[in-house]
DNA sequence: AATCTTTTAGTTATTTTTACCATAACAATA
DNA sequence: TATTGTTATGGTAAAAATAACTAAAAGATT
């Protein structure tokens, strides 16, 4: 890792336009001034359980915001890209990888933090509860699951930081086929309708929800059928990501 | 402005936990250590001239990348709020306040900046360029409009920061009325359409693109005509946005 | 008067959406 | 074995939206 030192005496012998930047910062001020934010990351994890979509939240142990639930984050080390540390954080709470995961906003007001200038970048991921099971970790037992609809006062800025991704996402399931990330690789017509009806708070006509998702030729048959059901078992589908991609390029649009 | 110096010493006395991320970052290394990022703003102001969509660049006079063109922007102050900083930026460039502007993604690679870890926020603006006008200071003489669809290649990540924003912006402008800030407060429906197509790189038929946006009912009729033109004027409308407020509240969804 | 383009008012065919209906299939269970 | 609950499947029909097109009056300039 680069030494703070050794950037500080880099920084000081560089020119005044070394950045690029021309609209006066640092021809008033030192520019290792500038050098003096944190940056962190805050994850939204979103799972879909029991009818409802709900998110990954810790309970604070400690001041500031002392007993309220928070969004999992971290600050990012002064050498790793962001996204990475997004990706640690979602592994380090979850065990999952290479999941669903998208930037949101970026916050930054000058008093969000108490310690001192820290931004925070959002971000949100779709992951299949089926595959998720609490690591048994020191924090292990403050993690709980929460309803999206019923969420408390967050500390900091989370709720804003939320409410953006639930508004972004009920936006985009929409207009691309990212509903699936939420459910088992294998699941039910019955349940792909229940997990849009949950998200986009309506109800669809059952016939025409099938007919219109199979119509589009993006769901593959697995052949199998639903077990433990005291009624006919419902087919499994899988979503067929190949298909999308191809369809895509001859300018299919998803829509539901 | 807060002092380096004092900030340093609050942190070094701070519990490990002050900032609620448990996963381990600050238990290996100073909590000092995190504070040494920047911040930037990246504005790609867009505008609408002779049928196209532009937008305003720098020329760069400095290494690195020298000769390029590159977004406008500039370090956020240690005690500023960043939408502050864009809009600050804006100003500067181009005389302009209070118009439409929105964040966009945010860009942290390690290696984006020579001088050190500079994370930039991406902003976008939507103006009239009838109410812009260059403004006369040193950097004047380097700013220049670049039609969206010749991009040459631009300094640091812009373009990767660009192609975002356009892709942000054509899926947005379906959904939402923002076109309407690219044009004069007072525009013809011939205009507004010449917009839509070179946003969308489609073709209306005129009769019908008239009937649904009419049917809307979110255009005022100014009762005044187009000006200088060698055949039958067109009427001039203006953009009601109490009315779109008030229908949005009764569930009205805008689309084009 | 000729020209150019907007405005206005249609028509028509096609496609999509929405709301239904009816019945066979099938696993559990009573 | 009959009942029950739900899925699967294949419809139909009305309503709404979209797309493609036609026609002509209006107004300003040349």
């Amino acid at each position: 890792m680069r030494e703070t030192k050794s950037m500080n005496k880099q920084r000081s012998s560089s020119t005044e336009d070394i950045l690029g930047h021309q609209f006066g910062a640092f021809y008033k001020i030192p520019i290792e001034k500038f050098f003096q934010f944190a940056l962190s990351v805050d994850c939204v994890i979103l799972g879909y359980h029991e009818n409802g979509l709900k998110l990954l939240m810790i309970e604070r142990g400690t001041e500031p915001h002392k007993g309220k639930k928070a969004l999992p984050g971290d600050l990012v080390y002064p050498t790793e890209d962001m996204e990475l540390a997004a990706n640690r954080v979602l592994k380090d709470l979850t065990g999952l990888e290479n999941v669903y995961m998208t930037q949101s906003k970026s916050y930054g007001q000058v008093d969000r933090h108490p310690i001192g200038r820290v931004v925070t970048v959002g971000y949100y991921s779709l992951i299949s509860v089926d595959r998720y099971q609490p690591l048994a970790s020191s924090w292990a037992s403050n993690v709980v699951w929460v309803n999206v609809n019923e969420l408390p006062q967050l500390a900091f800025d989370h709720n804003e930081i939320v409410d953006q991704v639930l508004s972004t996402l009920r936006e985009r399931i929409r207009f691309q086929p990212v509903g699936f990330e939420l459910l088992p690789k294998k699941f039910t017509l019955g349940q792909l309708q229940e997990l849009y009806e949950a998200i986009l708070n309506t109800t669809f006509d059952k016939a025409n929800f099938r007919k219109k998702i199979l119509g589009m030729n993006l769901l593959k048959d697995t052949k199998e059928l639903q077990t433990e059901v005291s009624h006919r078992p419902a087919k499994l589908f899988s979503f067929d990501k190949n298909k999308y991609e191809s369809l895509l390029k001859r300018g299919f649009n998803f829509e539901m």
